[in-house]
DNA sequence: TCAAAAGTGTTATGATTACACCCATGA
DNA sequence: TCATGGGTGTAATCATAACACTTTTGA
């Protein structure tokens, strides 16, 4: 009786409890390749080897807790974090509920995995077979999303360096996209709209003409509706 | 000791419980109006009499627990319900979490209020004053999102009837945008991009030349970006 | 007839596309 | 010299905005 009480005072109703997660899809571009970060996921009991960094609540705020998993994998600050979706995981007595962020980190930040036994592995985010489904539904869910916001807001500059040449950011946009894009019009119309600075700074050591760096001319931490940003293909 | 065990295994950590709580922001479109319903608030500590319908999850799956908010309200299964974003309300040892939906109905399915002392109320959504912090940051949120998505998406056309006319369609844009709109050249928008369908129908009793009513010829169910919508004022 | 809103025509401007073309660099 | 990618010029086409104008209706 004793022991009813308290628990009904915490939980509300010791029946119908639900579990809540963090879970983080981490991009990064690298090598013209979209990645998103996996860690061993140690209690597979399926097989999957692999899942996407997760942790509790334990009394924090979300935000906070999302911002602790990128920074076990993330050397710096700089990075975009936003919420992306709950997900509900539905059992019988139980609803558990998966609360996803989703970070675009740029690689070079990212803590060195020291040998091949490391616990994390960035894999290609379009090619990602070996996932459990629920993960599979979150990474599919994130990349709707990210082709959604490259398309209306700056976000997608988050994954280039301070510093970028054009034809990177064309790369980038294509792989999310999925799609070829006119490097020469794409180009014009992100000079048009002044989105970037030209530099006075040049690409080195390359075997072709080298190409100007560019800096970001808008703000790239919000995803909402950018009025200069308005690429449709 | 035995205690601590069981304890762990129903709620992780029981200092650190979450409740879960989800709420809906449902809107209409009346008299040229963007409303939000609002509850009375029976609990209310600190003088607001009303606030965003909320319900406990009980066990159920989260869309389900949204859906049941809005049939409290709302006759018809006809209405566009979408999740808007998870909210976290710290206090020092608990995480209290809002899970959000958002909800597009069409004024002609509300339940209708019988008297002056009924538990709703239909308030203008860009005059709503008397909402506690909690549920003011919720529904700026909710009016935000609103707009991107009405840019992108044919979401909006869930405010109106299955027949409309194109002035109704710049009414709805006009108020949730927050702008006047060239009424002439956002109709040859709409008709040169295929939008809508003209009908065989026209207003009737009223004291102007009658309008031809359109019935909509994209999805209305999918927030997701879709290329033909592009409307940037 | 009038007011109110529906709806068409036209023109100037700007954005977008698709080309062809030249430039700079290291191998 | 060649391949590779950087970068410019131009003309056709399409979208948008602003304006004047005609049509339909009930009061």
């Amino acid at each position: 009786m004793e022991k009813e009480e308290s628990e009904e005072r915490i939980c509300q109703n010791p029946h119908h409890e639900s579990k809540i997660e963090i879970n983080c899809v981490i991009f990064c571009f690298e090598e013209k390749k979209l990645k998103v970060l996996l860690v061993k996921n140690e209690t597979s009991l399926n097989g999957f080897k692999w899942k996407l960094p997760s942790a509790g609540l334990a009394g924090k705020p979300m935000l906070q807790t999302a911002q602790e998993i990128l920074k076990k994998h993330i050397s710096s600050d700089d990075f975009f974090l936003d919420q992306l979706k709950a997900f509900g995981h539905h059992s019988p007595l139980q609803e558990n509920i998966s609360i996803v962020y989703y970070a675009m980190v740029r690689k070079e930040n990212a803590i060195e995995e020291e040998d091949l036994n490391s616990d994390v592995i960035w894999i290609e985010a379009n090619n990602a077979t070996y996932l459990e489904s629920s993960d599979r539904t979150i990474l599919d869910f994130s990349l709707k999303e990210l082709k959604k916001n490259i398309c209306c807001s700056a976000v997608g500059f988050n994954l280039l360096a301070e510093k970028f040449t054009l034809l990177q950011v064309v790369k980038l946009y294509e792989e999310i996209l999925g799609m070829k894009i006119n490097k020469v019009n794409f180009r014009r119309k992100i000079l048009q709209r002044r989105l970037v600075c030209s530099l006075d700074e040049k690409e080195e050591g390359v075997s072709y003409r080298a190409a100007q760096f560019y800096s970001l001319n808008v703000p790239k931490d919000e995803v909402s509706w950018n009025a200069k940003f308005n690429f449709i293909f």
